[in-house]
DNA sequence: CCGGAATATTAGTCAGGCTAACTTAGTTGA
DNA sequence: TCAACTAAGTTAGCCTGACTAATATTCCGG
């Protein structure tokens, strides 16, 4: 028998690339990249300031940079000041950023509610309850 | 109430975003990029032809030629040819690609292990139940 | 008010995707 | 049989997204 813990990380792992596959097929030939759907999103809930992005998506400022340049040449982003602080930058969704986000959800949602529904009662069962340890998963 | 399987989808795409975050901090700083130990994994039962390759990772085959590419110049895999077909080249691992690839290996597996080990005997057990259904998932 | 810390951008490099166009080798049918 | 089609790879050119190093600009503490 195995040592447990790493056998189910070898198992993790193999299940993390092909997760990884399926997520490219999810997002393949959407209006906006994956990672700009994640930007998107963080903004959702209202404005951020660069540094609170990047550190969110893990990712260096420089990085951010470029993805909020596009975005904003987009028209789905735009950027404003700190009152308080000369310095930083805050970015916050367009009405249009707000509606892209809103339609490219929409796809993703329906295209992973289509393999959802390919599964069993039991078997969403058993995934469901194990979201909740796969979101604790690298927060330690 | 919301419609079940769509519910659980919003839940998925969530986790789905955080697992990628993990899998790029799993595979940051390591000698070969996530995608270059994708393929030299699928090296390692033997020989691939270059088609067969592209599909099983999912990108178009003159991606696939510039990664092997990359890889043929770090001396990790070698390009030869079927002598039944001179239009195909095949790819196997070398001597030292498979090391490369056993050591990254166990870099990865010792991260996810020490991921795993920060949750409890339950949430493995629901974890390691839920991993058939994950890699079932995108197979429809 | 000056030097250091913090925030962001610019510039330059690289990996990794894509499509279009090309070469070379097999296959097929008039 | 050989001309046309198909299949397998590569090359070239473009884009996104990541990094580091260097450069403003602004804030703050002594």
């Amino acid at each position: 028998m195995r040592d447990d813990p790493t056998h189910l990380a070898e198992q993790v792992s193999t299940v993390l690339r092909h997760l990884v596959l399926l997520l490219r097929r999810t997002v393949a030939g959407q209006p906006v990249t994956s990672q700009q759907y994640g930007v998107l999103g963080s903004l959702e809930a209202g404005p951020r300031r660069m540094t609170e992005l990047a550190e969110e998506h893990a990712v260096q400022l420089p990085t951010m940079t470029v993805q909020i340049n596009r975005l904003e040449d987009a028209g789905l982003v735009a950027r404003g000041s700190d009152p308080a602080d000369a310095r930083v930058r805050t970015v916050e969704l367009t009405g249009e950023g707000r509606e892209r986000l809103r339609a490219v959800r929409e796809v993703r949602i329906a295209h992973l509610t289509r393999e959802l529904a390919a599964l069993d009662e039991d078997e969403r069962a058993t995934l469901a309850a194990a979201l909740p340890v796969l979101a604790k998963l690298g927060r330690s």
